[in-house]
RNA sequence: GUCCCCGUAGCUCAGCCGGAUAGAGCGCCGGAUUCCUAAUCCGGAGGCCACAGGUUCAAAUCCUGUCGGGGACGCCA
C-alpha cells in the first residue's frame, strides 16, 4: 500500500488491537465513494461477529481512538459501521512532494522479501515464425520482469527456445534434398564447417512447412526426419553445426520482432541447452527407482492420494528411447537449479499447457530438484478476433507476429497522419519513430490491460485509437506533461511548495498514492493488468486536473509553482509506470 | 467421461481473500476551446452481475447444481 494507505493501515491496526480485536481488521483501502471519503475501513463490521459486539459500537470506539493521528483529518461512521476517512490537505501535499523527488521509485517501495527468480517466457521456435500467441508471452513476461526487478527481485529471464524437436529433423532433411552437396551431410566429416550459414531466415520459414507438409502424408519422409533427429541427438557433427546455424539465423530474426515490442531476455537458451544433462539425469532417475517402464516407455507416475482428477504420467523416455518435451523441461529445471539456485521459477506459457506443467512440477519434486510450490505456471488466454474465435488471417491461416506488428505500425501511422496534428517541423525520421512508439504502446497496452488468464478480443482499430483506454492515449498524456513542463521551464516558471486545494488535485494525489499498492499486487498476483489500470487512472486523473486548472498560465505565482511541482510528480510516476509496461513516450507528437 | 477457465451496460473489459447507490473505455445524447496540444475534458441515459438453490446481519464476490462458451486429458512441442 502507498504512503498514506500504509500509515492509515498501521494506525487502524493499532486501534483495533487496543480495542482487543484482531489488528488485521484495520485494513484500510481507497474509498469507493470518493464524494464521502478518501479511504475506508470496514473492519468494525467484520469484527463484530467474532467479538459478539455491535459493529457501530466498535466503529465508534475505533474512530475515537484514531482521530487526529497521522494524516487523518476526520473519521466518520456511516451505515452499519463503515469508517470513512478523510486525510488532510497537508498530508496529500507531502505525499505528492515525496513522489516528485523520488526519481527512483516514484512513491513505490522495494519488497521486504526479494527473491531470486528465473522467468521463462518467449518460447519462440527455431525456423517457425512467431505468431500472435507469442505476443502474449512476450509482453506479459517482459512486463513482469521489469516490475519484479523494479521491486527488488533478482530476475534472470530465459527465452527457452524450441530448438530440439522433430522440426530440426525436418529442416535438416529438407535442406539435404535441396542442397545435397553441402559438407554438413557428410556423415564422416567432423569439421570444421563453414562459418557462413547455408540458409537465411526466409529459407528456414520455407523449408519447415515444406517438409512438414510432405511428412504428413508420407510416413517414410517423416521417418527420415526422426532419424536425423536421433543422429543429431547422438552428436553427429554436421547436424550439430547446422543446428547452430539454424539457431543463430533464427535468433537474429527474432530480435527484430522482440526489439519492436521492447522485449528483452538475459538468456537465449533453449531445449538443446538442456540436452547435455539428459543422459545422466535419466540414468540417475532410473537408478534411484523413481521411473518405471510402461508400454515400452519410461515414465514417472505423478498421481497422488486425494487427487480429484487423472494425472497422466510424466514421460521420461518414449518407447523409442528418445527424450521428450517433459524430459527437456525437467533437465532445464535441473540446470537452472544448479546454476542459479533460484527461490522460484516462473513460466509464462499458454494456459492450455497447465496440465503439462503440473506433471513437470510434480516430477521435479519427486526427483528432488525443487519443491513443487516453488514452480509457478503463469498461464494466459488466447488472442481472439472480433468474431470471438482465435485470431487468424483473412485466408484462415495463423497470423505471424511480424505481420501483426506491421499492421499495427500501418494503423498507427495512418492515425497520426489523418489527425494532421503533428507539427510540420517534425521530419520523416522523427515521424517514423513516433509511429513505432505508438504502435508498440498500442500493442503492449492492449494485451496487458486484459486479465492474464482470460482470452481477449483483438481489435486493432480500437487499440490504436488515441481515444479511450489505449496505449496511444497514455502516450498523449505523457507527451502533454512533457511539453507543458518543457514550456514552463523555458518561460522561467519553477516548481514550488505543493498545495492541495481542489477536488481534482486531491483525486490526483490519491491516485498517485496508489502506485505502490498496484505494483505490490501486480507482483503478488503476477498480473500486469493491475499496473495498467493504475497507469491509466493516473493519466486520466491528470487529464481531469489539466482540464480543471490553469497551470503554467495561472496568475497566482505560488499556485503556479505548486501546480508545476504536482505535474512533475505525475510526470515522474507516469514515466516510470509506462516504462514498467514497456511503453516509451516520444518528446512530442 | 474427468478436470480447468469463463459467462457483469448495445460492444470490449475491470471489480471476485463478502460489505454502503456494481465501475471504466467505446458507442449514444447534451455541454465546454479569447486559457499550457479539444488526439482533451465535464454531464446524462444505459445493468434482477447466465439461471436456480444454499451459507450470512450482508453475496457479482463463498458453496452446490443447471445451462451456455473456450480449453486440456502418455509416447508432438
Amino acid at each position: 500500500m502507498g504512503h498514506l494507505g500504509n500509515e492509515l493501515g498501521a494506525i487502524f491496526a493499532r486501534g483495533f488491537e487496543a480495542a482487543g480485536l484482531d489488528p488485521r481488521l484495520g485494513d484500510v483501502r481507497r474509498s469507493d465513494k470518493p464524494d464521502m471519503a478518501d479511504f475506508q475501513c470496514n473492519g468494525a463490521l467484520a469484527g463484530a461477529k467474532a467479538a459478539k459486539r455491535n459493529p457501530r459500537e466498535i466503529a465508534t470506539q475505533i474512530a475515537e481512538a484514531v482521530t487526529g493521528q497521522g494524516p487523518i483529518a476526520s473519521v466518520e461512521i456511516a451505515g452499519p459501521g463503515f469508517l470513512n476517512i478523510r486525510v488532510t490537505d497537508d498530508a496529500l501535499a507531502r505525499t505528492a512532494a515525496a513522489i516528485r523527488t523520488d526519481t527512483n521509485m516514484a512513491g513505490a517501495s522495494k519488497v521486504a522479501d526479494p527473491q531470486t527468480l528465473i522467468l521463462d517466457f518467449g518460447g519462440a521456435n527455431v525456423a517457425k515464425p512467431m505468431h500472435v500467441g507469442h505476443l502474449r508471452t512476450a509482453v506479459i513476461g517482459d512486463t513482469l520482469q521489469r516490475v519484479l526487478r523494479f521491486l527488488g527481485d533478482q530476475v534472470t529471464s530465459d527465452i527457452h527456445m524450441g530448438d530440439w524437436g522433430l522440426q530440426m529433423g525436418h529442416l535438416i532433411t529438407e535442406l539435404e534434398d535441396e542442397q545435397p552437396g553441402l559438407p554438413y551431410f557428410d556423415a564422416a566429416k567432423t569439421g570444421p564447417f563453414p562459418r557462413q550459414s547455408p540458409v537465411t531466415i526466409d529459407d528456414l520459414s520455407r523449408l519447415y512447412p515444406q517438409a512438414s507438409a510432405k511428412a504428413k502424408d508420407d510416413p517414410e519422409r517423416n521417418k527420415r526426419s526422426q532419424q536425423a533427429v536421433a543422429e543429431m541427438q547422438a552428436g553427429r557433427a554436421g547436424y550439430r553445426a547446422l543446428l547452430q546455424h539454424f539457431v543463430d539465423v533464427s535468433i537474429k530474426a527474432l530480435k527484430i520482432d522482440y526489439g519492436f515490442l521492447g522485449v528483452s531476455f538475459d538468456l537465449w537458451l533453449g531445449e538443446k541447452d538442456a540436452e547435455p544433462f539428459i543422459p545422466d539425469m535419466v540414468a540417475d532417475i532410473k537408478a534411484r527407482g523413481l521411473a518405471k517402464e510402461d508400454d515400452g516407455a519410461w515414465i514417472i507416475p505423478v498421481e497422488r492420494e486425494g487427487d480429484t482428477k487423472d494425472y497422466p504420467p510424466f514421460m521420461l523416455l518414449n518407447s523409442r528411447g528418445a527424450s521428450m518435451y517433459h524430459t527437456s523441461d525437467l533437465a532445464t529445471i535441473l540446470d537452472r537449479v544448479q546454476t542459479y539456485s533460484p527461490d522460484r521459477m516462473l513460466y509464462v506459457v499458454d494456459q492450455r499447457q497447465a496440465l503439462h506443467f503440473e506433471q513437470v512440477f510434480r516430477a521435479a519434486e519427486i526427483v528432488g530438484y525443487i519443491s513443487e510450490d516453488r514452480l509457478e505456471h503463469l498461464g494466459f488466454g488466447t488472442v481472439n478476433g472480433t468474431d470471438g474465435k482465435p485470431f487468424k488471417t483473412r485466408a484462415g491461416g495463423t497470423l505471424k507476429l511480424g505481420d501483426l506488428t506491421n499492421m499495427a505500425l500501418d494503423e498507427a501511422n495512418k492515425k497520426i497522419e489523418e489527425g494532421g496534428r503533428l507539427s510540420a517541423d517534425i521530419g520523416p525520421d522523427e515521424r517514423a519513430r513516433i509511429g513505432q512508439l505508438v504502435a508498440r504502446a498500442a500493442l503492449r497496452f492492449a494485451d496487458l490491460q486484459n486479465t492474464r488468464t482470460t482470452n481477449y478480443v483483438f481489435d486493432l482499430d480500437r487499440f490504436t485509437s488515441f481515444e479511450g483506454k489505449t496505449g496511444p492515449y497514455l502516450l498523449y498524456q505523457a507527451v502533454r506533461i512533457k511539453s507543458l513542463l518543457r514550456k514552463a521551464a523555458d518561460e522561467g516558471n519553477v516548481a514550488g511548495d505543493i498545495r492541495i486545494e481542489s477536488d481534482a488535485e486531491r483525486a490526483l494525489v490519491l491516485t498517485l498514492d496508489g502506485f505502490s499498492l498496484a505494483l505490490q499486487q501486480t507482483r503478488d498476483k503476477r498480473m500486469p493488468h493491475i499496473l495498467c489500470e493504475h497507469v491509466y487512472n493516473l493519466a486520466q486523473s491528470f487529464a481531469a486536473f489539466y482540464g480543471a486548472h490553469k497551470i503554467a498560465s495561472e496568475d497566482d505565482a505560488d499556485l503556479r509553482a505548486s501546480r508545476i511541482a504536482l505535474c512533475q510528480a505525475v510526470a515522474n510516476q507516469l514515466n516510470i509506470g509506462l516504462d514498467l509496461i514497456g511503453i516509451e513516450a516520444p518528446e512530442r507528437m
